[in-house]
DNA sequence: TCCTTAGTTCAAATATCATTGAACAATTGA
DNA sequence: TCAATTGTTCAATGATATTTGAACTAAGGA
């Protein structure tokens, strides 16, 4: 059973960047886009914070419509909502993505 | 004298985004952005809220970076910081005011 | 069946945000 | 000087947001 996702027509821009406005969260989708093929499971993310705060953050995610998560057995494996975003607010992800590329959090990441 | 605005290099991206992440200062940017060249009192947004409230959006915005407010007699000119926020975060003013352009919000700038 | 793994939900505590009206300050024009 | 215009500051209120640990659920494997 699926958990509930906004449609496309759902997505509302405030509610976006209010959403990524966070560095937990900008720290998420920072690691997602690293390699967008392959959706990746919240423990992947445990580094940003612990499994209870990593579940309202991703929870936020996904309500805003940033991030769609699906149910594989015990694990929820999330990933960029990509293509609707695209359509609807073109340019924004990229834009964006690009700009966190630059933070400090992220420079964390480059090392791996 | 002049009001205290952040740096380029202060500039920070989840401080940004998070104050973009509200309908009124969507509204005061999507106002600004009509006609760059002009900077706006902040009478001129009264239709968005309270003198009050907006004293408070506009300084949010002012302390984020978004916006440079000159200080003209008993008037405060708001403009977008245009230069600075390309130059740190390329495209991401712009496929934001892009976004906002097609909120109700600014629909109903449009049929000014 | 029993245990482990992977996440969620809940309640509580704290902090931050948004909005309001009243009072205030500074500039300008009559 | 007086009064009007423009905004800011303050205190109070109510609403959200964030974080935590404990308890819980559901699926998988031994």
């Amino acid at each position: 059973m699926g958990l509930p996702h906004p449609s496309v027509e759902q997505l509302d821009l405030a509610t976006i960047l209010g959403v990524l406005g966070d560095p937990t969260r900008l720290g998420i989708i920072a690691y997602l886009a690293r390699d967008e093929g392959t959706p990746l499971a919240c423990g992947g993310f445990l580094d940003l914070g612990s499994k209870t705060n990593l579940s309202y953050h991703l929870a936020k995610l996904r309500e805003a419509g940033v991030t769609r998560t699906e149910v594989a057995g015990t694990s929820r494996l999330i990933s960029l909502r990509r293509d609707d975003l695209d359509r609807r607010f073109p340019g924004l992800l990229d834009s964006i993505l690009a700009s966190a590329r630059h933070l400090p959090a992220h420079a964390g990441l480059e090392a791996r």
